[in-house]
DNA sequence: AGACGAGCGGAGACGCCGTCTCCGGTACTC
DNA sequence: GAGTACCGGAGACGGCGTCTCCGCTCGTCT
């Protein structure tokens, strides 16, 4: 009986899903798949005998996480009081997005080719309608706010997620609560986590890529 | 007694100025200099025989939009009510970036080479500091809102701006009056413009660019 | 131990793009 | 009409990421 894969190709094949994983998350998803397989310490037609190219690879990787951004929206409708719900939505989503880079970069983003991406996030908007509608029924939301403003949001702080990454990841917290309270109904003003230094905003600024 | 210029090349410089004005405002600072030269409807060696470069260009252009920025953090200064200052610097400065894309680039971005705008933009801290120093005193704003606050605003309303320039250039305008109403002090919550329809919303996340 | 071929590596072909140069030709000016 | 300031735009150049190709290595099975 022969084994369906030499062993040594086995390694590598794992070490190239690894060290993608890994890159894609810490610094996007335009890293190369050059660098790909030189972090995971193989030539580059290793990487390209094993996955149709860049675009299928990141297809592979992402869905998992696409879908546990769905999982959490899900999770969220049950949790018993409906604003901790959505709240606790924005929140953990935003966290999942500020520890993948690629996921933040393709949730919301062109989606070209990614088919098996694009099945997963079909399924958020739903979710996502089903908490703002059960806070709504509860009325602990303002009237006027709508389902659309939630993805709009995450643009919003995902702005100051890529503005603060490397000054304090959780800079974005503040900016949330800010947010968050206005969307509340009847709403006592929240505590705020504290500002950044201005320097540092300043640093986060000038360091910035112009598009 | 001779003209400094032929007068032809007169007429080309000025075509390309306000050529190149027209479309960094209109698309951004990506623009390359030669589609400036044929927009103008002239040769690309004529947009480099006028200027030094496209940092050049941009440099020469943008001080004027930025010098406008400043202008109107120092007269907000002078409106009575601090409050209305804080906050209507925050709204036009907003409008001004929406109506030219390239300073809204070059405002908050890696300035490599822009000398004069740089000085320039170096008295926008100052000004925006004496506004929420004003609010501060009168009493006006959360006692924990930092000056740093103001140019992480920006960013974010900047998201939402990009997000939905071509869908409803003016749909920002919801965020920021959330995002405003979270900074005053005793807030009671303002009426907000009304959101825009989801799908146009899922539509305008569909087209965005990956970074 | 030996031989077979699956699998490897990585130089480099390719395609795309934006910046900027160069010079034969045009047309403004006096 | 001479002289020259100025023009146009093809294309050189440099950079970058994707992906191919093929001589060679080394895992695997006998």
């Amino acid at each position: 009986m022969t084994s369906p894969q030499r062993r040594d190709a086995q390694r590598n094949r794992a070490a190239l899903l690894a060290s993608a994983r890994a890159l894609f998350a810490e610094r996007g998803l335009d890293v190369t798949l050059d660098e790909v397989a030189r972090h995971a310490g193989v030539g580059v037609g290793t990487a390209y005998r094993n996955f149709a190219g860049k675009t299928a690879l990141v297809d592979d990787l992402l869905v998992e996480r696409v879908q546990a951004l769905v999982d959490l929206a899900l999770a969220c409708a049950e949790v018993d009081d409906p604003w901790e719900g959505l709240r606790g939505y924005v929140e953990q989503a935003m966290a999942l997005q500020v520890a993948d880079r690629g996921l933040k970069q393709l949730l919301y983003a062109h989606a070209d080719a990614h088919v098996r991406v694009d099945a997963v996030r079909a399924q958020l908007g739903p979710a996502v309608g089903a908490l703002v509608q059960r806070a709504h029924d509860a009325g602990v939301l303002r009237p006027d706010v709508d389902v659309s403003d939630v993805p709009v949001i995450n643009v919003m702080l995902g702005a100051v997620v890529d503005l603060t990454r490397d000054v304090d990841p959780h800079a974005y917290r503040r900016y949330l609560e800010l947010v968050l309270a206005g969307l509340r109904a009847g709403a006592e003003p929240p505590e705020l986590p504290p500002p950044l230094p201005l320097e540092d905003v300043q640093g986060a600024l000038r360091r910035r890529h112009a598009r």
